[in-house]
DNA sequence: GATAATTGTGGATAACTGTGGGAAAAGTAA
DNA sequence: TTACTTTTCCCACAGTTATCCACAATTATC
């Protein structure tokens, strides 16, 4: 189980280390993907293996769900961790998340998410004070 | 199990390579043809055998399915891989997916797909807007 | 609070692979 | 045949990626 929110740097290569307190329950490998309000998503193996089978047997003539399976599927990524339990993130992941240097990690139960820091901040900032609107200002 | 998305070249001799990741799971040919949304689709031997198994559940006395057929098995051209993955991209196919130079190769699962690399860029964007569209402006 | 262990970050080096080009083989046309 | 184009096979090189290591800063432990 994930939770909590983590700040890390990508450095030069693309590389970004996961938070050691996950290291065990990720594995090896995980698979990473879009998600939506343009974030990425971490899945572990068997959390992947679940996803697929959301996707089941799509029908291969029917345009609208082969576009489906497209963004799913050519979106993901399975990356393997190295030795210092770090990921690459593939070019065109980093461009659709927009990430800049410094990114936010999020424990979402079952998967992770990333974000870009800047974009987090905000979301959560806006977030917040939805969830706190009722109050007086003091 | 091919998945995620990559960017190459076809060189002045139409030739172009795979992901070297996929390689192995390729093997020594694959099945080439016409795919949805004027892009080529690539099938492992295996994939193809299944692909055919399908078209023969089609009912081939309706036009449409018919018409469907003959696309798919007319377009289809078996190539081998060279000694470093790469593959020939026949003149037809070529023109029918309207390739320039660069392409996107994305994998999809069973199959791989390969797309003028301008054109999914468009349709990609498209879809991932129709994936965020949920999403408050601010 | 001091020491030891862990971990985030950055580099260096080695291996791999994308891409282009050349030579040999095969096909075509005169 | 000869001359010329096209295809096939092989190799070179540059740029990228993977692997390993170092250092500093933080966290844990006693």
């Amino acid at each position: 189980m994930f939770t909590g929110e983590y700040r890390y740097k990508i450095d030069v290569k693309k590389r970004l280390a996961l938070p050691s307190k996950f290291r065990k329950e990720l594995g090896a490998k995980v698979v990473i993907t879009k998600g939506i309000t343009k974030c990425l998503v971490v899945y572990t193996k068997n959390g992947w293996e679940e996803m697929l089978g959301k996707l089941g047997g799509l029908p291969i003539t029917e345009p609208e769900a082969r576009g489906f399976a497209r963004v799913i599927l050519a979106g993901a990524m399975e990356v393997g961790l190295d030795k210092l339990g770090r990921i690459l993130i593939p070019d065109y992941l980093k461009k659709y998340a927009d990430f800049k240097k410094e990114v936010v990690i999020c424990g979402l139960n079952k998967e992770l998410e990333i974000w870009d820091a800047k974009k987090w901040d905000e979301y959560i900032t806006k977030q917040d004070e939805k969830m706190n609107k009722g109050e007086k200002k003091n």
